[in-house]
DNA sequence: ATTGTGATGTTGACAGTGTCTACGTTTTGG
DNA sequence: CCAAAACGTAGACACTGTCAACATCACAAT
C-alpha cells in the first residue's frame, strides 16, 4: 500500500501547516484536531499534551533550521570560516523569515513544552552547529581567546533578535522598510569588521 | 483625603507585580480582578479588553526601559559617545533581568494590544532615545556611513536577543552559568572593538 | 480459530478563560 | 435636586485543555 503516514505525524504537520498560514495566535489542540479531521480528544491519544505536540513541531523546526543554515554555510568556500560564518547569519534569519510560525513557536516556553527530549536534542544540536562554525574561525583568529560557546551566544543573540523585532514588527516604525538582509549585513559588518556580498542562495 | 490611585491605576499596578512575582504565565482578566479585589468584570469597565490594559502594563515598561538606560549613559563621561553607548547595552540588558516579567510581555503582540496609542508611543521614545545615542556615537567617527536607525536597530536586536534568550533559558545549556553582563561585555566588543570595563551601578 | 489485551478514536464532562449584556449603585455636573 | 454618566456586580455565552468512560479494531497467545 502507498505510505501512510501515522497520526502523530499527521497532527504534527497539520499544525505545522497551521502555523504557517494562521501564525501562532489561534493555534491549540481542538484546533489541530479540527483540521486534521479528528475529534477534539484525539491528539491527546498521541501526545499527553498540547505543549508536548508543540514540542514536537518546534523539535521539526529546529531541525530545518539546522539544514537552512547548513544550505547557506555549504555554498561559501569552505576554506574561509568567517565567510561561513558570515552565510550561516543569513541561514539563520532566512529560515525564520521563510517559516515565521514555527519559527515564533520554538521560543515560546509557555506554549512549547521544554522538558521534551527531543526538543532539547533538537535545538542543542542548532547551536551546537554554531559553536563549530565559530571554533572553526577563531582558528583562523576571530577573537581566539573567548569562549566558543559564548561568542556563540552572542552571535545567536543578534540573529534572534534581529528576526524577532522584524517578525513581530517592533523595528519597523523606525527602521521602516529595511529588509532582513540589510540589518544582518550590518550586524555582520560589526561582528566581523567586513561584510562579504550578500550570499545568493536557492530560495 | 490621602491620594487615592484610580482603580485603572491599580489594575495596571495589580498585574505589574503579578508579572513580577508569577511571570507571564497565568496572567489573566480574571485573574488580576481577583487580586485587586474586583468582580471579574470590572477590569472593563476600564479597558475595552484584556489586550489594552496589558498594552498598558507594557507601555509603563517602556518608560521603565527608558529610564534604565538613562540611568546608565548618566553615570560615564558626556563627551565620550561611545562609553554611553556601551553604558546603554548594559542599562537595557539589567532591566530585563530586573524586571523580567514586564518586560517578557512587552514584545508579545499577542498579548500587548500593539495598536495602543500609549504602547507605541512609549515603545518609540525608548528606540528614540537609543537613535539619539547612535548618532552621538557617529559624529566621532563610528560607521558614520550607516544609517542611524538601523545601526540603532541591530544594536537593540542584540541586546533584545540576549536579554530574551537568556531569560527564556535557551542559552543555559551550553553557555552554562555565564552570566548576563559577560555576554553584553562580548557583544560591545564585538560591536565598539574594545570594551570599557563593565560599569558598577546603583543597583 | 478464539480470546483477550493494548492501541486508537469518540464523546461528554469539568473547570477555566475573555467578552457581552443586564442590572444596581454611586458619583457628579447642570 | 435630579438627571446622567461612571462604576461595579452577576450571569450568560462560546471557547479552551484535560480527563474519564466508552466503543472499535488489530494483533498475539492460547
Amino acid at each position: 500500500m502507498l505510505v501512510t503516514i501515522s497520526t502523530r505525524d499527521r497532527l504534527v504537520d497539520t499544525a505545522r501547516t497551521y502555523l504557517d498560514e494562521e501564525g501562532i495566535d489561534g493555534i491549540g489542540l481542538r484546533e489541530i484536531a479540527r483540521r486534521a479531521g479528528l475529534s477534539h480528544g484525539a491528539p491527546l491519544r498521541h501526545f499527553p499534551t498540547l505543549g508536548r505536540l508543540l514540542a514536537a513541531v518546534a523539535a521539526e523546526g529546529f531541525r530545518d533550521l539546522y539544514a537552512s543554515v547548513e544550505v547557506s554555510t555549504r555554498a561559501v568556500d569552505p576554506a574561509d570560516p568567517l565567510s561561513r560564518l558570515d552565510a550561516a547569519s543569513f541561514g539563520y534569519v532566512r529560515f525564520a523569515a521563510n517559516s515565521p510560525g514555527v519559527f515564533g513557536l520554538m521560543f515560546r516556553s509557555d506554549l512549547c513544552d521544554t522538558g521534551d527530549p527531543e526538543y532539547a536534542t533538537e535545538g542543542g544540536a542548532a547551536f551546537g552547529q554554531l559553536v563549530e562554525l565559530v571554533v572553526d574561525a577563531q582558528a583562523v583568529g576571530f577573537h581566539p581567546d573567548l569562549v566558543p560557546a559564548e561568542l556563540a551566544g552572542v552571535l545567536w543573540s543578534t540573529m534572534h533578535g534581529l528576526a524577532s523585532l522584524h517578525l513581530h514588527g517592533a523595528l519597523a516604525p523606525t527602521t521602516g522598510q529595511t529588509d532582513l538582509d540589510t540589518l544582518v549585513r550590518i550586524a555582520n559588518l560589526l561582528a566581523f569588521g567586513v561584510s562579504p556580498s550578500t550570499p545568493k542562495e536557492p530560495s
